[in-house]
DNA sequence: TTGATAAACGGACAATCGTCCGTTAACATC
DNA sequence: GATGTTAACGGACGATTGTCCGTTTATCAA
């Protein structure tokens, strides 16, 4: 997903909608939150139809993920960056839990909104998109590589694993943590380290 | 939640309907899918206004839930005898992590709809009701006993690290591992097994 | 049995989502 | 600059959810 959601190819009224819309969409939620605008409300104060809104954008999980396209990309090039320089894979991993938990804690109600639009037949778009597969990819990568530097226990499931350290992040659970159990993000983020912490090789 | 959704102190007209709606809901459920079956068409086919559905069912999800009443019942009352055991505790933690995987296994179109109808304004709703926090005492509560009993590393976070077991199992997490991932239900259970290990004391 | 009352009933209605399709306009080509 | 093709536009429309409220009926006490 491009900054700013461009993508190659559009014709220039085609661009100009999209740029109408996102506009309309982050005052009007600005302004009211997320849950409260309806999508109707969004093309007109853009200016545009529903067939247009709908055909730049699949629905609102769409408009909420094109939102975020530049939140995600600050923090995808940060943790590339990170996770790229020098350190335990397991102290990269751990670094890697704590900013998706900030991500999580700065973008929530769009996070959300993502999260609501995707149910019923659109169950598989909550993980099968780019953002989360590159999570994915970042934590299962990580893992591996802690398990051939003998880091952590051999004959972990990297990928497996994965998905349970980034379920326990999903912004469902995170936001009934941090919301309804009163929890902070310090706690969280300080148990979930603490399961890592299981992986390591047994007396080490 | 009592068997077959009976609530106490209902009028008999109150408790025919709620019979009735959850006959209908059933057989077309059963018949066409959870998900293309609308709660209009329920009421109809139940022979029941909308004012009525909605009255004994605030919504999809709650109608949904109550379907599963008696799966959970039975849940509760094999987990609680199992846990009520002999046994380490994280032996029992194991076992129980499995039987909630082959709960999910068995449920899992009834509880993707109860997600579904949990959004926005319902989102706590996934975690503040009944069963979520029934699972959440069974697994924290089994993680202190381990705790007590030496079995675990001290000064884990209990309540915290059961949060995250069971977002391992989130029925969202479960369906994209199982069909979209291809993983085994054993696969799964077994890097969650690996993940609880992890949480023994070191070198023992 | 009758009458009061509180609960339940039912269907119209409002809101929202997402689709469809006839119309319009951008852009490439001549 | 004229023209044809193809994508984009826009708003009506269908489907679904969930609410509202006037009407009906179960229940209880006299």
């Amino acid at each position: 997903m491009g900054v700013g959601g461009a993508v190659r190819g559009e014709r220039r009224d085609a661009v100009e909608s999209r740029r109408k819309v996102l506009g309309a969409a982050r005052r009007l939620f600005e302004e009211r939150g997320v849950d409260s605008v309806s999508m109707h409300e969004i093309g007109r104060v853009a200016g545009v139809g529903q067939g247009t809104l709908y055909r730049r954008f699949e629905h609102k999980g769409a408009l909420c993920s094109a939102l975020l396209g530049e939140e995600i990309e600050a923090f995808q090039d940060e943790s590339r960056r990170r996770i790229g320089s020098r350190g335990t894979a397991l102290g990269r991993l751990k670094w890697f839990l704590g900013r998706l938990a900030k991500f999580n804690e700065e973008n929530a109600p769009l996070l959300g909104a993502v999260r609501d639009a995707a149910g019923g037949d659109r169950r598989i778009e909550m993980h099968r998109n780019p953002f989360y597969e590159g999570l994915r990819e970042i934590v299962a990568g990580l893992l591996r590589e802690a398990s051939e530097e003998g880091e952590i226990r051999p004959g972990l499931d990297a990928e497996c694993v994965a998905d349970t350290l980034l379920a326990a992040l999903n912004i469902d659970l995170y936001l009934y943590q941090r919301r309804e159990l009163e929890m902070t993000r310090e706690r969280i983020v300080d148990s979930l380290r603490s399961v890592v912490d299981g992986l390591r090789v047994p007396g080490e």
